[in-house]
RNA sequence: GCUCGGUUCGUAUAACGGUUAGUACUCAAGAUUCUCAAUCUUGCAAUAGGGGUUCGAUUCCCCUACCGAGUACCA
């Protein structure tokens, strides 16, 4: 029997979506597009201690942001769905909705000798836990332990009865079973085995808020909801044996799904992994999404920097998976078609933000003059310039090979659009000199004769020209020319600037420049 | 500490036992141009260390080192 593909992504809402978590998404999202498949959310919100308010809209905006849309668990408004429908049979997606469900299957694995009820209060073990590590030892409520504590493995039955019904903060653990070798398989790392004398009894049930942990909840929804393979960070590869033996438990084993476990994305300098710190500390997002968090605090978002959600994507996508072929730019078209978990990485990839910014770069150029200049007619607007459109295409169509992010246009030249009224002295010393500016001022008075073509194709050629012919030095009076029209001496081909400001606006530059340095 | 993962130029990666160890980003130099940018060309730069297995190891095995994760009534 073949299933349909389904995988999900399952987020927690304790804060806004690092990009690590993006790309878990986008590769669970290229996988079950792929093979024609379903890419589930599934909000885990099981710690009410955890919850951040705004945290689940951030995260499906990000998502939809980098057209990473489910198809199930959100609405096209995007909207958890709450209630089963025959378009989504499996919902609620909220795993605080999903609460009712979760005790009977706890329930079920104490009834099968699989988990067991214990009495031990927070305080109680967090005690143990700090005294025997003041002996240097670690506490495990496990096999080697059980027996001591309070728990129904080891109380009597009429005891534990009563407390099942007179307290409410017992809690139901999973029973590891004694040196059993667990031998598991993943999509990426291959074979892999565990002995499970070195795990714990997990807690699967909370009587306190009758929610279930994470363990819980996932094996249960990623069977109620009938997914075929989980992909997530490698931060699960540990439980993966518990996860095993909860499937086993329950009966499940003919339909568990397959698992695979993603690197984790690392640091670009020092050591661990890449943390909100990182982005403060280097200057770059780590955020898909600008957040501001509970105390004001703003991080910035890829989003908000600048980038294309293409571009962001499309580097998400390269950082620890690659096709084999040097192709490096894809749209998600491209990826879905040949994304292959074979050949994701298994070492922790170092985010780089220079690749990070050339992919934008490179999506940049790949964009229209028209899509550019919709971009930049805002900007300008705030910038109190009031340019038309056809201009604005003219300057974007002049400049867009220079840029990383539409932001930069401004920056590459603001000369288009205001005349410089301060010179680079640097620049102004080397080139604003008498034998140079009669020259240069020769040269545009030619400009301003000039009667044919007003292009920078049609003037270029006939100025060069003029200046070579009179045997003036080419760089030289260019460079009076471009302090005139810049304010110093980089920026864009003479021709360029001149024929897009204009013969008068050439001109008043002139008498300017004229009468602040001759 | 224990358990599990990982380790190719600075970074991302290619090479599924046989290559002068390739590519991209970064950096440097040169070409080009009226400057800058862009572009083109060239260059710098790596198999963590040690043992095996093999005619031959980046590739397979073991040890060490280092990195990462987990070790919660968090996910």
């Amino acid at each position: 029997m073949t299933r349909k593909t389904r995988v999900r992504f399952a987020p927690s809402p304790t804060g806004p979506l690092h990009m690590g978590g993006v790309r878990t998404a986008l590769y669970n999202y290229l996988f079950a597009k792929q093979r024609g498949g379903d890419f589930i959310i599934r909000i885990e919100d099981t710690d009410s201690q955890r919850f951040v308010p705004g945290a689940e809209k951030y995260i499906i905006e990000a998502l939809n942001w980098c057209g990473i849309v489910p198809d199930e668990g959100v609405d096209a408004a995007g909207n958890v769905v709450e209630t089963p429908s025959e378009r989504h049979p499996h919902a609620p997606y909220r795993q605080s909705q999903r609460k009712p469900i979760y005790r009977q299957y706890a329930e079920q694995l104490v009834e099968n000798g699989y988990a067991y009820y214990a009495f031990d209060t927070a305080e109680e073990l967090n005690a143990k836990r700090a005294e025997m590590e003041a002996n240097g030892q670690t506490f495990i409520y496990g096999q080697t332990t059980r027996m001591g504590l309070r728990n129904s493995l080891c109380m009597p039955e009429a005891e534990v009865k009563e407390l099942l019904e007179t307290r409410t903060d017992w809690t139901i653990r999973f029973k590891m079973p004694e040196n059993r070798v667990v031998k598991m398989d993943d999509l990426i790392r291959g074979h892999v085995e565990v002995n499970t004398s070195t795990l714990d009894d997990k807690v699967l049930w909370k009587r306190a808020d009758e929610l279930p942990t994470y363990h819980l909840a996932n094996i249960v929804d990623d069977h109620l909801m009938e997914i075929t393979e989980v992909i997530r960070g490698e931060e699960w590869l540990p439980s993966l044996p518990l996860h095993y033996l909860l499937y086993e438990a329950f009966g499940w084993t003919e339909t568990q799904p397959r698992f695979a476990h993603l690197s984790l994305l690392l640091k670009p300098d020092g050591k661990g992994k890449l943390s909100k710190r990182d982005g403060d500390r280097l200057g770059f997002p780590v955020f898909p999404l600008q957040w501001t968090n509970a105390e004001g605090e703003v991080s910035r978002g890829y989003r908000e920097d600048g980038y294309f959600p293409e571009a962001f994507v499309n580097l998400l996508a390269m950082l620890g998976w690659n096709p084999g072929t040097e192709q490096e730019l894809f749209t998600l078209e491209e990826l879905i078609g040949t994304f292959s978990l074979e050949r994701v990485i298994k070492s922790g990839a170092r985010f780089n933000a220079d690749k990070a910014k050339w992919y934008n770069k490179e999506y940049l150029r790949k964009k229209s003059v028209s899509e550019l200049t919709d971009l930049y007619m805002p900007i300008l607007e705030s910038k109190g310039i009031n340019a038309t459109r056809e201009y604005v295409e003219k300057v974007v169509g002049l400049i867009k090979e220079r840029a990383t992010f539409v932001a930069d246009f401004w920056d590459i030249a603001p000369y288009l659009f205001v005349a410089p009224t301060e010179f680079v002295e640097k620049d102004a010393a080397k080139f604003w000199k008498e034998e140079n500016y009669t020259l240069a001022l020769k040269a545009a008075d030619f400009i301003l004769a000039f009667d044919g073509e007003f292009t920078p194709e049609g003037l270029g050629a006939p100025l060069e020209e003029y200046i070579r012919s009179n045997e003036w030095p080419m760089g030289k009076v260019m460079n009076c020319l471009r302090l005139a029209m810049v304010g110093g001496s980089n920026g864009l081909g003479i021709a360029d600037i001149v024929t897009l400001i204009g013969k008068e606006e050439f001109a008043r530059r002139i008498e300017y420049i004229k009468s602040k340095l001759c």
